[in-house]
DNA sequence: CAATCCGCGTTATAACATAACAGACCAATC
DNA sequence: GATTGGTCTGTTATGTTATAACGCGGATTG
C-alpha cells in the first residue's frame, strides 16, 4: 500500500477559505458517504445559502485545490481522504454498489503504468480519473 | 501496445438488436466524437423516436452488452472501439481537453496492477472506468 | 390459454448544472 | 485618494441530463 506518508511529502498548507467554501467543505467532510450539490445546499440552508451557485462555485473552488473531488459516475462530491492528494496526478476510487462506501486510495504501481502508456502514447496527461464499481470486503463477504 | 488481437479473443457474436437501438448504435458507430444522449436523440428523430427515454432506453441495452460505453465525465456515449471489450473487465479512455477526441484502450499492465490492488484490498470489482484527461499527441505538438 | 418478460410510445417530472446580471470587498497601482 | 482589476457574493432564470409511471403489444413458455 503506498499511501503519502511513504512519500515524504510535506502535509499541504490548508487554503484559506471563505465563508461558503468553508460551509460546504465542512459539510463534505463530516458526510459518510458521497453527495450530491443539492443534498450539500439542503445541509447549508440553515446558514443561509440558498441557490445551486453558491453551492457550485464554492465547489468549484475546493476541487480545484484538491480538498474535494467529483465522483462523475455517482455525479456526487467527497472531500479528499489523502494528505497529499494534490501531489499526485491521478486518484482512484472504489466505490461499493451495496452498501455506498467509497474508498479514495493512491496506488504507485497503477501510476506507474500509466506514466508508461503515457509514454507510449504521446498523450499528455493532466488529470485522470479511476472509478472502480463492485463490493467492498464487507458487503462482499454477506453475499 | 496489448490490443485484443493479442489475446486470442474470439470477435464476438453480434447480438441482434432492435430497431430503436439499431438506430442509436448506427449514430455512434458513424459519429466522430462522443455524443449525449440528447444530442442522439435529434438525430434518430427523422426515424420517428421523440422521447428522451426512447434513447435512454436502447443505450441502456447497448451498454449492457458492451457496444456503447458512457463517458462518465462528460455525460456522453461513445460506440465501442474494440473488438473484445466484453472480455476485459477493464477499459480505458483518453479524452483530449482540446480536440475531443476519444481513444479507446486496453492495457493488460494497467489491468493486472488493478488486479493486485483488488487481491489486497478484498474489493471485488465489478468494472473499472478510467478516464484521462489531457492533450493529444497531435495537440500537444501544436501546443 | 394464462403468465411472464421485454420492448415500445407517451407525458410528466426529477436531478444536475450553468448563464447572466449586479453589488461588495480587497489589494495593487497610478 | 481615486481608479482599476480580481474574486467572492447573492439572485433569477434557464439549460441539460435522466428517470418515473402508465398502458400497449408481441414473443416465450409452461
Ligand atoms: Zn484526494
Ligand atoms: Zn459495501
Ligand atoms: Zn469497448
Ligand atoms: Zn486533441
Amino acid at each position: 500500500m503506498s499511501q503519502c506518508e511513504a512519500h515524504g511529502h510535506v502535509k499541504r498548507s490548508e487554503p484559506s477559505l471563505t465563508k461558503n467554501q468553508q460551509l460546504v467543505w465542512d459539510v463534505l467532510r463530516h458526510a459518510s458517504a458521497p453527495m450530491s450539490a443539492y443534498a450539500i445546499l439542503d445541509e447549508v440552508r440553515a446558514d443561509g445559502l440558498r441557490a445551486p451557485q453558491q453551492v457550485y462555485r464554492a465547489l468549484d473552488k475546493l476541487v480545484d485545490t484538491s480538498l474535494v473531488h467529483k465522483l462523475e459516475s455517482l455525479n456526487a462530491f467527497v472531500a479528499c481522504a489523502q494528505p497529499c492528494c494534490a501531489e499526485h496526478e491521478m486518484v482512484c476510487f472504489a466505490i461499493c454498489e451495496a452498501c455506498g462506501s467509497v474508498d479514495e486510495f493512491a496506488d504507485d504501481q497503477i501510476e506507474q503504468q500509466f506514466a508508461e502508456w503515457t509514454k507510449r502514447s504521446g498523450f499528455v496527461r493532466r488529470q485522470t480519473a479511476v472509478e472502480i464499481k463492485g463490493l467492498c470486503k464487507g458487503c462482499a463477504a454477506q453475499a
